[in-house]
DNA sequence: AGCGATATTGACAGCGCTATCACACGGTTG
DNA sequence: CAACCGTGTGATAGCGCTGTCAATATCGCT
């Protein structure tokens, strides 16, 4: 036999039908479109749910609809805090709507991902946001059979698995790179950690611009598997300092490495920026603040997060999503680390000057 | 009628069950407990669901079981990042098992929070992380209904929901400012942000100590509602200096605040911690590397997290719970910018001095 | 060999909701 | 006035899985 005794507290949509005189299922729609139902009953129905306390079982609507109201979000990392903005934004657009997140962490690992990939599917989910292009074929593959709706964010790439919003590393980085050139910076160092996709990308966009100078040196490049960290943009520095103590400018992969750098800069009485010249990327808050103020390379994160959660839920309601690939672009935030002509190092805070280019 | 015709490609557990030549329901053993299935029939029944892709639907499973293996996750903020390493401690502990976690922000709201539990409260969560112990009163008596388990964190409460872990905010503020006045401070200045009920207590704590030692001044308390940032530490300081700029010290009730105190007294070429001393808050990596170092009152986040999903797991799988309320104390760790019988401020980073009171 | 105890397996009846179709009703239209 | 339409409502039959209990197979022991 299957079930015995049904709770006698329990309220189901049958419960609420009875006591508002209608039958379950117009309950069910007063639930799911309201307008569909008459005044009258909608105002019954309404009172008798309140009277009783019903709250919709999830898992009934799920397995009965054959679809749910989940939307996958796979980031790298939660440490590092380039993607609380994403997440930020993400949270903000689906504020309010009927969906709700699931948040996996793939630790920059596609193995992990694929795995939590498979996890999601399980779920049937509306819609899936993944963080860059590199997923597995085999992820690829999976999320494309589910055919939900699907955003990489971060990056851009060739073969979008289906929507797609970020900007180009590679780019971003050149761009960083010519500002310095532009400043007559011409021994400019690479410090980078952690060493994920975007990275290389971005020490790739690096390459381009010293090779395309004809300054490259391999030697000024100095990488770390370790994850970025404030103290490990010091070591770097350091690295750096034993290798080519001739330079006059680093290019620091994330913010967190150029706050380090500036630091060990203040221990080793190295004057900023006109014995070296700091570079940062993504342009965290704390970069206007410093002293000197630090440039770097400014990434729409929040937008993105925004942006891509709203290609999601009109793909999902069958809006047109206008552009299913979109560049963010970037902007180089020019400040004073990296100002040769400006000296008024110690003057106070200045407001961002965006005159870097916008691209 | 209902529906029509079965899709010919979908899996159940019954196709599976056919191929392997078993009932249905053993084959919905083997997946939640493969060791009550003989070994033959375990063999078969995985070859048969790896040939035929199947995915088990996990709203089916919901609907029959009548519960979810989700566990609803709480948190004030994205951006503050104290919340990040707390959820990393959670994501760890959660890595692996079957449970799944659903990540809601509440935005420093009770209200929001009151609606979000709701929200979670559909989908029968198998336990609840919520933060803080400021539930609205119907907040609290919707969880309590609810009955699964529940972990307050951040911070502790005379009357625990259910299970609780975290630290007196007072405590820890009471001590670095005992710490500030064992070095000689006398007129110490609170820089808070956001003000939520952490800070709060927070500046509880310093009125405590500073009226202990008779030397409570209201001028010497700056706060706003905004949130913290660095940029944000400059302009309380600035602030604080505009009306009691006879004062020593300074404690921030966020680490980010410290940094931009830091950065201000730099720019105004005032000397730390000879002219005035600087405590934070929640020692975030970056203390350590900062020029001085920062003094910062270590909390165990990470801890937190890893330990609050550890207790859920626990008692939803019957195991006992010991010791439902953890307090995981703090730590004052003194560095160079509180350290004043110290002075080698431009020296090499040293290690940590965890010599500071453990609690 | 015979007994109860234990491990495996299966049959059945739902879990609470929604997709689908059917139908009643009032208002048009030719 | 019949044929037609659109709107609101209801009856029915599942969605794919698991809780419960019963049945059978296997085992250790006297």
């Amino acid at each position: 036999m299957g079930r015995k005794h049904i709770k006698p507290g329990k309220v189901r949509l049958t419960e609420v039908a009875a006591l508002a005189g209608v039958s379950p299922i117009t309950v069910s729609r007063f639930f799911r479109n309201p307008d569909t139902v008459s005044a009258g009953r909608r105002l019954r129905i309404e009172s008798a749910a309140k009277d009783l306390g019903y709250v919709p079982n999830l898992a009934a609507r799920a397995l009965a609809s054959q679809r749910t109201e989940v939307i996958g979000v796979l980031i790298p990392s939660l440490t590092n805090n380039v993607f609380s903005d994403v997440l930020r934004g993400i949270y903000d657009a689906f504020e309010g709507s009927r969906y709700s997140i699931q948040l996996a962490n793939t630790r920059y690992s596609v193995l992990q991902e694929e795995r939590l990939l498979r996890l999601f599917l399980m779920q049937k989910p509306a819609g899936l946001i993944v963080t860059g292009v590199d997923q597995t074929a085999e992820g690829r593959a999976l999320v494309q059979a589910a055919d939900c709706p699907v955003v990489q964010i971060m990056e851009l790439g060739p073969e979008p698995i289906d929507m797609m919003i970020g900007f180009s590393h590679v780019d971003a980085c050149y761009a960083a790179i010519s500002h310095l050139l532009a400043q007559g910076c011409r021994r400019i160092g690479f410090l980078g950690a952690r060493m994920d996709p975007r990275v290389q990308r971005r020490l790739q966009g690096y390459q381009n611009a010293m090779k395309n100078a004809g300054l490259f040196d391999p030697r000024l490049i100095v990488t770390t598997a370790v994850p970025t960290s404030t103290t490990m943009g010091g070591n770097l520095f350091s690295d750096l300092m034993l290798r080519a103590p001739d330079i006059d400018a680093v290019f620091c992969a994330n913010d967190d490495l150029a706050l380090g750098v500036l630091f060990e800069c203040q221990r080793r009485h190295i004057a900023v920026p006109e014995q070296i010249a700091i570079v940062g990327f993504n342009d965290m808050e704390f970069m206007a603040a410093a002293v000197p103020t630090l440039t770097s390379v400014r990434t729409n994160r929040y937008e993105m997060g925004l942006r891509a959660a709203t290609m999601i839920m009109d793909d999902v309601e069958g809006r047109p999503v206008t552009g299913r690939v979109v560049d963010l672009g970037f902007e180089v935030i020019e400040r004073q680390s990296s100002t040769l002509q400006r000296a008024a190092l110690t003057g106070p805070v200045q407001a961002d000057r965006a005159s870097g280019t916008k691209w």
